[in-house]
DNA sequence: CTAGTTACTTGCGTTTTGCAAGTGTCTCGT
DNA sequence: ACGAGACACTTGCAAAACGCAAGTAACTAG
């Protein structure tokens, strides 16, 4: 896995000057959007981001959590000293994937059977 | 690489039953919505989505396509005989993912500096 | 008969993912 | 003071996905 210090900005290279590639090369992944769909929901710690259904590992979600952070979507600061626990939360920035979550839910609603809107009531209806 | 026939539906392992995740185990990739960017600019046949300027390799591009097809979000025909050519287009549920689309690239234009709306004007503008 | 075009497939090395187990820090109960 | 437990990760390793280059198949045009 890549070693890279937390909160420094990643020069990823640039496939394209498109918005859409350039979004999707930051968010486009199974995981990333997943976790942006449970700050949404109001999940801010690492143990409750393991309990969403789909079942993360470990490793993946450190990495995407640390990836997060450093293209400025979410933002990690510690709710407590002594033991020192961290809270991660969305920035204005990862506040407006809200409406790419939103278009995406409502695809899937529409086409693909058996699918449901919210797992947290209240997270991110219109 | 996956081995499937040609157009008959998969049955995806599913995640969860949330919208979100199972849309995004569909097209949550790197490539999948540039295509249907590609296609929503007008975009018909293999050789002009390799000539996209993110240069997909040729084996993901056909796994895609097959891919695609399979969840029914394209349709493959053939646009002439001798020689048989082909040409993809959007389905109904594969245009309705222009908001998809229209939401990353508004959000990578706000939020990702150098980042340009579009390839082909007048692909999937408002 | 040779070159060219289109649409792929195949091989293979690299990277990313996923599962399981382990580590470090600190609290609390006894 | 000691052991169990919670939290937030890290590490190791096998499996899957990706990416590059080259090859194939079905024609057409010269």
């Amino acid at each position: 896995m890549k070693k890279a210090n937390r909160a420094t900005k990643p020069e990823l290279p640039r496939r394209s000057p498109c918005a859409v590639a350039n979004t999707l090369d930051r968010i486009g992944d199974k995981w990333s959007l997943l976790l942006v769909r449970d700050m949404l929901a109001g999940k801010t710690t690492y143990g409750q981001f393991l309990e969403s259904p789909e079942g993360i590992p470990t490793n993946i979600l450190a990495d995407r959590l640390k990836r997060l952070e450093q293209f400025g979507i979410i933002a990690r600061s510690a709710y407590q000293e002594r033991p020192v626990r961290y809270a991660y939360a969305l920035t204005e920035s990862g506040r407006q994937l809200g409406r790419v979550l939103r278009a995406l839910a409502d695809w899937g609603l529409e086409n693909i059977a058996g699918t449901k809107k919210e797992l947290v009531p209240g997270s991110f209806v219109r």
